[in-house]
DNA sequence: GTCTATACTTCGATAGAC
DNA sequence: GTCTATCGAAGTATAGAC
């Protein structure tokens, strides 16, 4: 028989803290710099609460991953029926918390296999709903989508925000700004101009 | 005084061992099993070594990290004198160990500051290098660098194929041959067909 | 230049009292 | 549900013999 250790509820107050504490030690530290004691400390609570609620590190990690993944796919819900959802989605794309959570999680990916498969089944579903909202939409506003397939439309997208928001990140800065305005212009030419804030 | 403490020669063959080591386990198992004992173990040497010849564990993800930035330097200036740069160029961007090398620096930049300023450094120097052989390359080519000038092309280059490789590395494809395709047919408008292999 | 030995820290994880 | 206490493994780094 295997060892009938107790873990504490899902919805648990206390659980939430931790994982709060843990996302924010990995946005801000790097995933390196979660460990059991330092989301404790960060939550203001004792060590041992931590492998109360989650059996081994790699659930705490899963839990921080699935709540985001989550709301992530809530939001892209929401912004592929806003009235310029192109534009919506290069915002939701561009936020750096969203982009460094995602860096954090590759990276981790590369020597916890568990979390691995997990991470790449959301990021097919998240930018399937991607492909097919832009199916539609994209030949409605006069893009030549056999020039560029909805696809690599996303891809194209996903790829210039995420490595934009990386190279920030890093502190460089070079050829940002004629890129984001390549962008700016398409988008206008999509959707007209970004509303302006009163 | 600071202690006097003894550091290798840096063309010692051990230490180069040393971080020929440390370069294969950062790219296997990511940044976080590049450890002092897990280093020496995979060299074949014992684990004091790593501190006889790096003084602290940054030390050596630097000397790691300095290598192959100049070794990327020395191969990016091949490439840009290559019959066709832009193709020889993807070719170098899309190679998954120098991407793999990218993100898990970029990763360890978040939380070794030391680190960080080195990378944003290469990085500058690297696109920099990239813009001014296109600023001339481009037109020649009929590019319109109006709509798109050198510095957008190169952030975009960069942003396709790191997004692939990191997404390939967590066998993720959605999209994938799409955005290939795209590339493929830009490049060759550009600079013709691909040279076939015999 | 390389070794053994070791000091000290932090880690994941668990047992058992309360 | 939360605590103290603790085990054993692994980490960085150094001292000093050879």
């Amino acid at each position: 028989m295997a060892t009938p250790r107790r873990i504490g509820a899902e919805d648990s107050k206390t659980r939430e803290q931790l994982v709060d504490a843990a996302e924010r030690l990995l946005l801000r530290d790097g995933y390196a710099a979660v460990s059991s004691r330092r989301v404790a400390a960060e939550a203001g609570l004792k060590p041992a609460l931590v492998h109360y609620y989650f059996r081994t590190m790699d659930d705490l990690f899963l839990a921080v991953f699935r709540r985001r993944a989550e709301q992530n796919l809530t939001r892209l819900d929401r912004v592929l029926e806003s009235p310029q959802p192109l534009r919506a989605l290069w915002e939701l794309s561009v936020e750096p918390s969203g982009t460094a959570f995602t860096v954090e999680f590759s990276a981790l990916a590369n020597h916890r296999k568990a979390i691995r498969a997990e991470i790449a089944e959301y990021a097919e579903r998240f930018r399937q709903m991607q492909v097919e909202a832009l199916t539609t939409r994209l030949p409605e506003l006069g893009w030549d989508t056999d020039e560029m397939p909805p696809a690599a439309f996303v891809v194209l997208l996903t790829a210039i925000s995420r490595v934009l928001a990386m190279e920030e990140g890093l502190g460089m800065s070079g050829g940002h700004a004629e890129t984001l305005d390549l962008v700016e212009r398409a988008l206008t030419r999509l959707e007209g101009e970004a509303p302006q804030p009163e």
